[in-house]
DNA sequence: ATTATCTATAGATCTATAGATAATGC
DNA sequence: ATTATCTATAGATCTATAGATAATGC
């Protein structure tokens, strides 16, 4: 029954990573230990060994959670690096992203729940949230150097992106949640003097 | 034990009351029944004559909560209808208001858990939106008329102070946190056209 | 010898239902 | 007679722990 350190490590970081889509997916009370550790091919006696809590685990789960989307913040801008910005909002701000709780922005699926989580989980969003801003204030172009202080316009475009995608899907109406998103990319890109010409895309 | 048909409808209406607090402090998974009757002074017995299931409770909780959160935006316009978006911005991303997450926005508190419910939630959800966004369009003078379809513009306004506070409630930071409430009141209002002089109000 | 995982379980809590009780409504 | 609320409970699930097992690490 017992497993090589190796791999020990790996289930760790299994569970981390099915957890943090689990918990994207059903909120941090809305799925148990017992589910978590089965959908990571274990049972739940095994969690004890490697987290010191369910608390513990949601904090590293959100922390991977942030992670995985800055990497798709950064693989859309690297697919498109002449409109970053332009290449993020189409994605983020699209259908598709608003039906993929379980793998969409942490921040949305979780965003209400983190308010009411220890100190542990909000610094995994805090952490992944400057992270964020440091990447938007690179392409809104109005951050005065490096790892400087994010901007309140960045923060204003962040701001529109999430509550936009929370509105989103907290509604029935198909075309009203559309629009929510449609609202939010024209109101970023118009606002942002991001400076770019080709703004060609399309929001789905 | 049994109590007059008047007395009943009353203990039913303090159920939803204390439940549309209580799920915005913990959330809809946050809280069990036992303890929502017991804060409205009855036993938990006494839930099944008087809702369906708890599904249906938060369906009500949420209808009366947004309902709620569309009093005060009435209120605090009224108290200063020559700048109604600007007496709104000003409570809404208060430091207060981000602190008192039970009596606050039902959007903001639980939009994240919302987008996991049923569709009467989402159904509860979408009609205070609606309402929102109806006062929010009459502030920013673009509506072509009454009861027309929100504009964009409107649509984006609710986006990033939905967003903003919801930002600033999941990060320990309080500097931070502030400063997403700040830029957002600063781009909404620099940004909406609203068109009144007397932007006097301060922050906090 | 150590330990990662397993099965099993403690003790609490969850939603929902059943039956008793006592006051209302007719 | 009806019924709003109560106490009690069913049956499931929750987090966390205990002890057994079997493979690793030394």
């Amino acid at each position: 029954m017992r497993v090589s350190r190796v791999q020990a490590e790996e289930n760790r970081q299994t569970v981390i990573s099915v957890a943090s889509r689990l918990f994207r997916e059903h909120g941090f009370d809305g799925i148990g230990l017992k589910d978590l550790m089965k959908s990571a091919g274990l049972t739940q006696g095994a969690f004890y060994k490697q987290f010191a809590s369910k608390d513990d685990l949601a904090a590293q789960a959100s922390r991977r959670a942030l992670e995985g989307a800055f990497s798709r913040w950064s693989a859309a801008a690297a697919e498109n690096p002449r409109d970053a910005l332009g290449a993020v909002i189409a994605f983020y701000l699209s259908t598709e992203h608003r039906e993929e709780r379980m793998d969409g922005c942490p921040i949305v699926a979780l965003g209400s729940d983190a308010a009411r989580q220890g100190v542990d989980v909000k610094a995994s969003f805090e952490a992944g949230i400057r992270k964020y801003l440091e990447l938007l204030g690179s392409w809104v172009g109005d951050t005065e150097g490096e790892g400087e202080e994010p901007s309140d316009k960045t923060m204003a475009i962040l701001s529109t992106m999430v509550g936009a995608v929370v509105l989103s899907r907290a509604i029935n109406d198909e075309q009203l949640s559309k629009q929510f998103l449609q609202a939010a990319a024209k109101s970023v890109l118009t606002g942002s003097s991001a400076g770019d010409a080709n703004r060609d895309r399309s929001n789905d």
